[in-house]
DNA sequence: CGTGCCGGGCA
DNA sequence: TGCCCGGCACG
């Protein structure tokens, strides 16, 4: 908890790689643990890595660089084929997104089936290679976070410091760094690299399953044309069975997109009772999503910057709740403040305008820590500017961040990572800072034969510099500071740490005041 | 072109 | 370890 995110500065050793397993040739990741190199004639040597898989079933094997995928080898184009059952990762809303390939149906383009995070959701949808990546990220890793770490792996993938060879071969050319840099040694105990640990079950097991019948084919998805133009998603609403996973599954839900959720309404259409919405949640929990041509209803979600988008009322409300909100004091369970109300709006769309709706609406809210500013300061002369409630209770995330910031002034006393404050009722109004949804990023993936042309989205995830801006330097996180991976506006913070505060309330306003910059 | 941030480099 | 920055992938 104490962070210390390292920004290891390492060598090919410990690299993180996918290799092809020997009989199913399948990729998996593993981590480059030794390279040898060995005269093959005048002058020349070849090398050959060692590479130790992830999942412990699996024996380290040699493969060439040419074998591999990852920072410095091959990238996922330049192998060109992927077997069915390949695990593999890319980006959707500004998200990691894992799944498995279904079959490949062209040269540079596979059928893809995401997990998401329960595995009885199909969603199937083409992807060019180029989206693909064969290791989780691992910026993504801490985006996509989950919540089970595997101690025992993690240990044991972090051992790096045999180094047969001194020359450090400075890999293969095309390949940018950049890409599925992962650091296997994140140590860092913590949430960090869980996703890896459930990925290397997965892999092994599409493996096993490769072996044993021949192609990994579900007969039971239900496979929707709409959807192949690559923006898959994620089936929304989660029985939070624990806080945690609904949060992030909920928030991994929220897209501007068309979401995934969307099926015939027959009867929706028509009524709008809860009863008929609590159906509808059932069966998107089932991961039964089927797909249709009518119109609908979708509630959007219009907390400032969150494009969540649902096809039912409680949906949107458990997402509100559950994302924004922060969970209700158990008292007040059921009949409560239905604060939620106030967050989203109700809509009527057929699916394919689903997008446009959602972008022509995106509620008037700021988009940034100026804009608010701006806006609080017009809103009311009273208020320093940046002393808004924004100022104050956005940045004391993170760690020891801002002990020597000049703006000491911050609510030190919220430095202590806020997670949920709520607060009573009363004629104050919330504002919060989780990011969540907005993270979202929508990209019409070529094919797009069924997406409209035209379709606005919104930014992507803002971090320090965004929110701030460049003239507020010092209020960024260190990380922002050094040009390294935002540290205060990654999505566990932006889950965890909705900071709810409130302002307008004519009590607040001394607080507030108490403050200047 | 702005952003986010990896990899390096330098105290 | 801080701290800075070139440079690049993406949007
Ligand atoms: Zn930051």
């Amino acid at each position: 908890m104490s962070m210390g995110r390292r920004i290891a500065k390492r060598s090919i050793v410990g690299t993180r790689v996918s290799a092809p397993d020997k009989l199913s040739g399948i990729f998996c990741t593993g981590v480059i643990q030794a390279m040898t190199t060995t005269e093959s004639g005048p002058g020349r040597s070849i090398t050959k890595y060692s590479v130790r898989f992830d999942s412990g079933s699996l024996p380290p094997q040699e493969y060439f660089k040419h074998q591999m995928v990852g920072p410095g080898f091959q990238n996922v184009t330049e192998v060109g084929v992927l077997k069915p059952g390949q695990v593999v990762y890319w980006t959707h809303q500004g998200r990691e997104v894992v799944g498995t390939v279904v079959r490949q149906v062209s040269a540079d383009e596979v059928v893809i089936r995401s997990h998401w995070n329960s595995p009885s959701s199909h969603i199937e949808t083409k992807k060019s290679l180029e989206e693909i990546r064969l290791i989780e990220s691992r910026k993504s890793a801490r985006l996509a976070d989950s919540d089970t770490v595997n101690y025992a792996k993690l240990a044991d993938s972090c051992d790096r410091k045999r180094s047969s060879t001194s020359w450090i071969d400075v890999p293969n050319s095309s390949n940018r760094k950049r890409r599925p840099v992962n650091d296997s040694c994140d140590s860092e105990m913590e949430t960090e690299n869980s996703s890896s640990a459930q990925v290397m079950d997965e892999c092994t097991a599409a493996m096993v399953l490769m072996k044993l019948s021949g192609s990994p084919r579900s007969p039971k998805f239900a496979y929707s044309k709409s959807w192949t133009d690559g923006t898959s998603s994620p089936s929304e609403g989660s029985d939070a069975s624990s806080w945690k996973s609904a949060v992030r599954f909920n928030d991994f839900g929220n897209t501007p997109t068309p979401s995934p959720p969307l099926r015939t309404l027959s009867r929706d259409d028509c009524i709008q009772s809860d009863a008929s919405d609590e159906s509808e949640d059932e069966r998107l929990d089932n991961g039964i999503i089927s797909i249709g041509r009518k119109k609908r209803r979708v509630f959007r979600c219009t907390w400032r910057g969150c494009t969540a988008l649902t096809p039912s009322r409680k949906m949107i409300e458990k997402h509100i709740r559950l994302v924004h909100l922060g969970p209700k004091p158990l008292g007040a369970m059921d009949l409560s403040d239905h604060e939620e109300d106030f967050y989203y709006t109700e809509d009527e769309a057929d699916d394919n305008a689903a997008v446009d709706i959602w972008s022509s609406s995106v509620p008037r809210q700021f988009h940034s820590y100026q804009e608010e500013s701006r806006y609080l300061k017009n809103f009311s002369k009273n208020f320093d500017p940046t002393m808004s409630h924004s100022d104050m209770v956005r940045p004391p995330h993170e760690d020891p961040d801002y002990k020597s910031t000049t703006a000491g002034a911050y609510f030190p006393h919220l430095n202590e990572r806020p997670s949920v404050i709520r607060q009573g009722s009363g004629r104050t109004r919330s504002v919060s800072w989780s990011e969540s949804g907005d993270t979202a990023t929508m990209k019409s993936v070529k094919s797009g034969r069924t997406s409209k042309p035209s379709t606005r989205r919104v930014r992507d995830g803002k971090k320090c510099r965004k929110v701030y801006g460049l003239e507020h330097r010092e209020m960024w996180c260190t990380q922002c500071k050094w040009k390294k991976a935002c540290t205060r506006f990654n999505v566990q913070n932006l889950q965890k740490d909705v900071v709810t505060v409130t302002v307008y309330a004519d009590d607040a306003l001394a607080d507030i005041q108490v403050l200047s910059a």
